[in-house]
DNA sequence: GCCAACGTTGGC
DNA sequence: GCCAACGTTGGC
């Protein structure tokens, strides 16, 4: 079993979004990095746990948790043009966008900041906290994945 | 809103 | 295959 940190802009879709859409689940849609497409077409697997974050709008940090309940399928938005994330390259019969369904798990009472996440010990090598980092989905390190959920707890 | 860091594109 | 230009991410 593997475990993912996903990011996500709270003003466009927050961890309460995910509490309250329809069976507490959503497709991820809409990742157009390679890196990112690789991780979530090639690795995640049902049952995979995953750090929701909040980036971008205050506070920033690491929101709840999530599970991937659908393993990866063609991300249907790149083959809509009116589509923010569409891509005139990619062609129904090769895709070129993957996405995977997750389903929310838990909203922590209190985000846990970055700030916090930066002075906790442990955690020194999660790919989030390292310098110019901006994957939007990321492993996470089983030790580092404990540590975390216990700030939450 | 700024801007550093990074990824992608495309001309050569 | 190089690399300048451009676009995006995301903390501040």
């Amino acid at each position: 079993m593997n475990y993912w940190l996903m990011k996500s802009e709270p003003d466009v879709f927050s961890i309460e979004d995910l509490r309250s859409a329809k069976g507490k689940r959503t497709c991820w849609d809409g990742v157009r990095n390679y890196q990112a497409r690789n991780f979530m077409r090639d690795e995640m697997k049902k049952g995979d746990l995953v750090l929701f974050y909040h980036s971008r709008v205050q506070p920033i940090g690491v929101a709840g948790v999530a599970e991937v309940v659908k393993e990866s399928y063609p991300d249907h938005t790149q083959f809509d043009a009116k589509d923010s994330h569409f891509d005139p390259k990619s062609k129904p019969e090769d895709p070129r966008w993957f996405m995977v369904d997750i389903k929310h798990k838990k909203s922590f009472d209190d985000i846990i900041s970055l700030q916090d996440l930066r002075q906790t010990k442990g955690l020194e090598k999660m790919p989030l906290l390292q310098r110019g980092q901006r994957l939007s989905v990321q492993p996470v390190a089983k030790k580092e994945f404990d540590i975390v959920t216990k700030l939450g707890n």
